[in-house]
DNA sequence: ACCTCGTGAGGTTTT
DNA sequence: CTCACGAGGT
């Protein structure tokens, strides 16, 4: 494979050292994946490597998509094999799917069937640990909790050492949580994200056989991002790399921005120490960014002096100046962007120019005001990370009774359901149940059982529960393919499993309810989609689809089915199409979609588990879909990423850098490596902007804000300002805003709130800001699945019935009537169109604040 | 048992 | 503004 005449010498020096350990210091833009998959390329065509004995290991499952996209376009006609790629933690996923039972001692210890904990299965598991424990939740905070667990397991600290080394009361407490939530875990047979890495470290070092078997396998290890790795993912790497050591580090000391999640950028700064006679290549050509903007960010990241140091240079001269855009307020920087974009958008139309723009903001929550100006001027945008569709409730509830199904010790995942639809399990009943699980020592199903059997609920409670048990149980016996047998077995019922519940037959259940601690002893032996049976061939080659080519009995239910038969016998949509609104409708709409995307999992081959790992793993960063034109995200997703335009937006202290960072010096270096990230990822035009005001929530007033440090780090002559408003101007009438120019007119901050008010006496104005309806690139496809999302309260704007015209657009001074309160006076109004809010001043009541369009108010 | 409303607190980044 | 929680009504 000829590769010489598309790189440079460093580059073609990094593809070809193979041999030994190699860390390439790869600065931004400087083709670092181009390298990794020539690379790659190189190893299996001009060296005669067997592709499966390459493993790559990125962050994201996204990155890991594309470098294996892009591998396989080299050389997968040439390769029967493919090289294994992967991200640490589902790497770690199929390591111990496979061979986790071999840390078992005397039966006990962790299945196959684990279940993964997200963060919020994690958050609720700690909220049970300090209710039980007594601890007021407000004085200890669960996310405060998790952060110091999570901590403590990235630098490989056990609850023993925890306590040892504390200092203060508070630490102490936190591990004796830390010590009962690995019980909770252990009792659940689940991990959480952490364990992941953690037990197949365990794994690898305490199973000689498992080690060997990688370390044969896997004859030369590439790990991407590697200034992101924490603790265990460098010990990983150094396990699997073995006694070759054919360990290929690829990352950007100045890029690390992940320390908070443990990442330990040691490892980037010692990777020599640890390995003596390691070679170093540094990629400093940077082939994306114009001088300008490369030496912004260079100028910004100078500042920090936790750092090796590098000089990145570029040829690519000329092109424009950093722009800067100092906005009023918050709504006017999202507005500028807005219009900015349009235009450049329409100039790449006439170009022909690839078109793409992206928004970077700090925090999730600013994206709301970008999406907003963006709607306004009909721009379609895509907006990844805040909701991920796995994470909408109905999801969330369908998968985990999934999970029950699959591990009914899963008492998270239990918890959730046991009466999702409302079935009369209620809050009584469920404390009951934890009792008699935490005196036993039992999970909370097992729980479930000892309280039928011991008649330890009122009557109704009780049959509730049996109710609750048998679809379950039916369930498990329709993904173990023992559905009819169990439908002789279990009486008289009827023979399709319709949706109405069996009569209760109470005496002739006899469930086999094991505790936790006898291993899972209920349907041990009728489970069938355990990767069990394939694990021991291990001398077979594994590759991509070595686990997915496991496949199910061919007698038990598939996850569709199951998904199907859950659905529709915990009579779930039946209670949606009860609901009879929209979001209730949007929601049937997702659960349709979870239910083909079973069935595409199944279309791949995956077992009901690898289905779930799914949907545990995907990520935010997977979402990004480079069709859209525009994209809004965090810095933290764009990372990796590359856009011809990016507006990098919010530079105030306190917001960028935040505010949380500010006692900390290296808090404040990783929030300049960010910025430094952020900045990096334009490759032709670079708008900064900040807003002079800018109001935190509902707070009526804007509060003045200062200009981030990161502003004054970038040399003066690198920016051009690109039009900001005069503060002082009375009447501001720039180029920009022509078309709806009161958006903009800030005479002063005491009219932020009147102005609004005034805009919409003018109906035409109003109607001007009705919002976008139409499709935007997004999982979310209209505005009322995107309100509903985020929990505001939105209809569905009715295209053909228009709002009656008499009751809307009132404005301050008009009296109304309301239906219950009578006739009052209006006093102010706020928001537009669907949203608009309206205080009104009743004689008898006092001011009370209506969502207009619900208020039924009349004219009077 | 469940729903609705009012209150109070708190709001980074995520595999 | 949004979430979580508790009080009160049904």
């Amino acid at each position: 494979m000829p590769f010489r005449d598309e790189l440079n010498p460093q580059q073609r020096e990094a593809v070809e050292t193979v041999e030994g350990p190699l860390l390439i210091l790869a600065g931004a833009g400087s083709g670092k994946t181009r390298v990794i998959t020539f690379r790659i390329a190189h190893l299996i065509e001009n060296l005669g490597v067997s592709a499966d004995r390459i493993l790559a290991v990125t962050f994201t499952n996204k990155a890991a998509a594309e470098m294996a996209e892009r591998v396989d376009r080299m050389v997968g006609h040439r390769s029967f094999y493919k090289p294994l790629i992967s991200t640490f933690h589902s790497l770690c996923v199929r390591m111990l799917r496979r061979d986790i039972e071999k840390l078992q001692i005397n039966g006990k210890g962790l299945t196959k069937q684990f279940v993964i904990y997200d963060e919020a299965d994690q958050q609720q598991l700690v909220k049970g640990i300090l209710r039980r424990l007594g601890i007021d939740d407000k004085q200890l905070k669960p996310a405060a909790v998790l952060s110091r667990i999570s901590y403590a397991k990235s630098h490989m600290v056990d609850p023993q050492e925890m306590f040892l080394q504390s200092g203060d009361p508070k630490t102490e407490r936190i591990a004796h949580i830390y010590e009962a939530y690995r019980k909770e875990l252990a009792k659940a047979n689940a991990l959480d994200f952490d364990d992941l890495l953690l037990e197949a470290v365990r794994l690898l070092k305490a199973v000689p056989e498992v080690r060997e078997h990688y370390t044969r396998r896997f004859q030369y290890v590439l790990v991407d991002e590697y200034q992101d790795t924490n603790r265990p993912q460098y010990e990983l790497m150094v396990m699997l790399a073995g006694e070759r050591r054919n360990v290929c580090a690829v990352g950007d000391e100045d890029q690390s921005i992940y320390s908070w999640r443990g990442a330990d950028i040691r490892n980037i700064l010692e990777f020599e120490r640890d390995f003596p006679n390691a070679r170093i290549i540094r990629l400093e050509q940077n082939y994306r960014s114009t001088q300008f903007i490369l030496e912004g960010a260079s100028a910004v990241v100078a500042n920090n002096l936790k750092r090796k140091g590098k000089r990145l240079f570029t040829t690519r001269q000329g092109g424009a100046k950093i722009g800067f855009y100092e906005a009023p307020d918050g709504e006017n920087e999202a507005l500028f962007a807005a219009d900015y974009i349009q235009k450049y958008l329409r100039k790449c139309a006439e170009e022909g120019n690839d078109a793409r723009a992206a928004v970077l903001y700090r925090i999730n929550s600013q994206s709301r005001l970008f999406e907003e100006a963006l709607r306004r001027y009909n721009l379609k945008y895509h907006v990844v990370g805040g909701f991920s569709f796995y994470e909408r409730a109905e999801i969330k509830d369908m998968i985990s009774y999934v999970k029950v199904v699959q591990n009914p010790h899963d008492s998270i995942a239990l918890q959730r359901v046991i009466n999702t639809p409302a079935r009369g399990i209620g809050k009584t009943t469920m404390e009951v149940l934890e009792r008699v699980a935490l005196e036993t020592g039992m999970s909370v199903w097992g729980a479930v059982g000892e309280a039928i059997e011991k008649q330890l609920l009122p009557n109704r409670a009780c049959q509730a529960l049996k109710n609750f048990v048998e679809i379950i149980e039916d369930a498990r016996a329709m993904a173990a393919g023992t559905y009819a047998e169990r439908l002789s077995q279990t009486l008289k019922a009827p023979q399709e499993p319709k949706p109405q519940l069996v009569a209760p037959s109470d005496d002739e259940i006899s469930f086999d309810f094991g505790s936790a601690d006898d291993s899972f002893s209920f349907g041990a032996n009728e489970t069938t989609f355990d990767l069990a049976a394939s694990a021991e061939g291990s001398g077979s080659p594994e590759n991509v689809t070595d686990e997915a080519g496991s496949k199910s009995d061919p007698k038990g239910a598939s996850t569709a089915e199951i998904l199907k038969f859950m659905i529709d016998r915990t009579g779930y949509i039946k209670q949606l199409e009860a609901e009879d609104t929209p979001e209730a409708f949007s929601r049937i709409e997702n659960l349709r979609e979870l239910v083909n995307a079973a069935m595409d999992s199944a279309d791949r081959g995956e077992t009901i588990d690898q289905f779930l790992d799914h949907a545990a793993l995907v990520s935010d960063a997977d979402s990004y879909d480079e069709r859209a034109q525009i994209t809004l995200m965090t810095l933290h997703a764009a990372k990796g990423l590359e856009f011809p335009l990016v507006f990098l937006v919010g530079l105030e202290e306190g917001l960028f850098p935040h505010s949380r960072t500010f006692n900390d010096p290296d808090g404040i270096e990783e929030e300049r490596r960010l910025c430094y990230v952020g900045m990096t990822r334009a490759m032709d035009t670079l708008v900064i902007s900040r807003a002079r005001y800018r109001r935190r929530y509902g707070t009526d007033m804007p509060e003045a804000s200062v200009a981030s440090r990161f502003l004054e780090e970038i040399p003066e002559h690198l920016i051009e300002d690109i039009g900001s408003p005069r503060p002082r101007t009375s009447v501001f009438s720039g180029t920009y805003y022509e078309s709806d120019s009161r958006h903009y007119d800030y005479e002063n901050e005491d009219q932020s709130a009147r102005y609004r008010g005034a805009g919409n006496r003018a109906g035409s104005s109003a109607r001007s800001a009705t919002p976008y309806t139409g499709p935007v690139y997004n999982s979310i496809d209209n505005i009322a699945d995107f309100f509903a999302s985020r929990g505001k309260k939105f209809t569905r704007p009715k295209m053909q019935v228009e709002e009656p015209s008499g009751s809307v657009g009132f404005k301050a001074g008009q009296k109304v009537r309301h239906p219950k309160y009578g006739e009052g006076t209006v006093f102010k109004r706020e928001g537009e169109g669907e949203d608009a809010k309206i205080s009104v001043h009743f004689p008898r009541h006092g001011l009370k604040k209506l969502v207009e369009k619900y208020a039924q108010l009349e004219r009077v």
